[in-house]
DNA sequence: TGCTATCCTTACATACTAGTAAGTAAGAAG
DNA sequence: CTTCTTACTTACTAGTATGTAAGGATAGCA
């Protein structure tokens, strides 16, 4: 077992980044400490400087490894479902995912602190949101092209309104402790973009 | 001039608050610090707590006072406005406003950091966004009663769904830079409200 | 057996955090 | 003129932040 493990990929390392990324998505990137983390593994603080020379390089990784997960299941997504509106209720499935473990986006945490973080940071929150905003463009298109979505706007205005919307929906559905806030959010949002059937069309309004 | 100012209305208390609330917008609750705010002022650290003993009193408030002036511009938008579209138009300006001046909403920041935050301030957040639905029902229900809006959603859903989304485009729309992802956003999902014009009819989709 | 790399600890440095104690200058109130 | 209040300052504290230096334990290998 264990196939040799090289410098940064040791277990230590990733329970580091697993605790880690949870206090981020629910206290903050400046709401926790290495101290924090180093409590909760049972480690020194000095341990973490070992692994993470820096909070600035911890950030950086938690980026990293996010965003990665994001992708995989994003493609999983693609060659799981071919339909356009079922591909975008799977990609808000994927943010309830993350609100039902009762934490916020890591890069919607990030955004909202964004004024406050190392440059290297900063530039990964942006390339998270621009990787988000060119899946749903291709979503977008595809469906519309299919004649499954409709929609008036330029798809690039209607794929960040799903980001921001569901970023959102997330941030104000965490004070209230409701889930329910965030899924009433994006099956309106979404409903708004699949193609109306003859029945919703009499139903409107 | 200067009517008998009492405890805590003074002009540095005001100035303090300014001061904070800016730094808090941009920089989030844990991202400041009381020296912070002193520096910007020119004032000693110990200035800042005989006016507020403890940050989570300052905290208190600035999202008393935010609150309070959010309130007031909703009242004015009631009186100065008719239309129930248009009364919509001008809560995103409320939002914009505050964007223009590079910040997030103060209550959108401190829901993202809402974890760590005193209770009072969690009870005030939370009591912000209640305001903020109530308005928008009455005016939802108004322009369903007019026939200026159409939705398919509650009343409540959709007032839950447009301070999510404005919110949201905040959020989003700081790291970029770019007000104009803000103004797209709220742009789209007001139109979706709007009653549909037979000219839209047609061109949807 | 000794060498080396990995992973960690102890112990510390430095800077900043919110908050406090004590004192003071200026003006109002009696 | 005295006393009290307001609005501060200077000087400090205890605690926490990120980060570092030096060294020990363990495992694998030559």
């Amino acid at each position: 077992m264990a196939a040799k493990r090289q410098r940064g990929d040791a277990d230590t390392a990733t329970k580091i980044l697993d605790v880690a990324e949870q206090l981020v998505q629910i206290r903050g990137f400046n709401g926790f400490s290495y101290a924090n983390a180093a409590a909760d593994l049972k480690i020194t603080n000095a341990a973490l400087h070992y692994h993470f020379a820096s909070k600035a390089e911890l950030g950086a990784a938690l980026i990293a490894r996010y965003a990665a997960r994001f992708a995989d299941a994003l493609a999983a997504v693609d060659t799981r479902i071919a339909d356009a509106p079922a591909k975008l209720d799977a990609y808000a499935g994927l943010y309830l995912d993350v609100l039902r473990s009762r934490r916020m986006c890591l890069c919607g945490m990030l955004a909202a602190e964004y004024q406050t973080l190392p440059k290297p940071m900063q530039a990964a929150v942006v390339r998270f949101f621009d990787e988000n905003e060119a899946w749903l463009k291709r979503v977008l298109k595809q469906g519309r092209a299919e004649g499954t979505l409709q929609f008036m706007g330029s798809v690039s205005d209607v794929a960040r309104l799903i980001v921001s919307s569901l970023e959102g929906a997330m941030l104000m559905a965490r004070p209230y402790g409701d889930i329910k806030r965030f899924q009433a959010a994006a099956s309106q949002l979404l409903a708004s973009l699949a193609r109306a059937t003859p029945e919703a069309e009499r139903l409107g309004n």
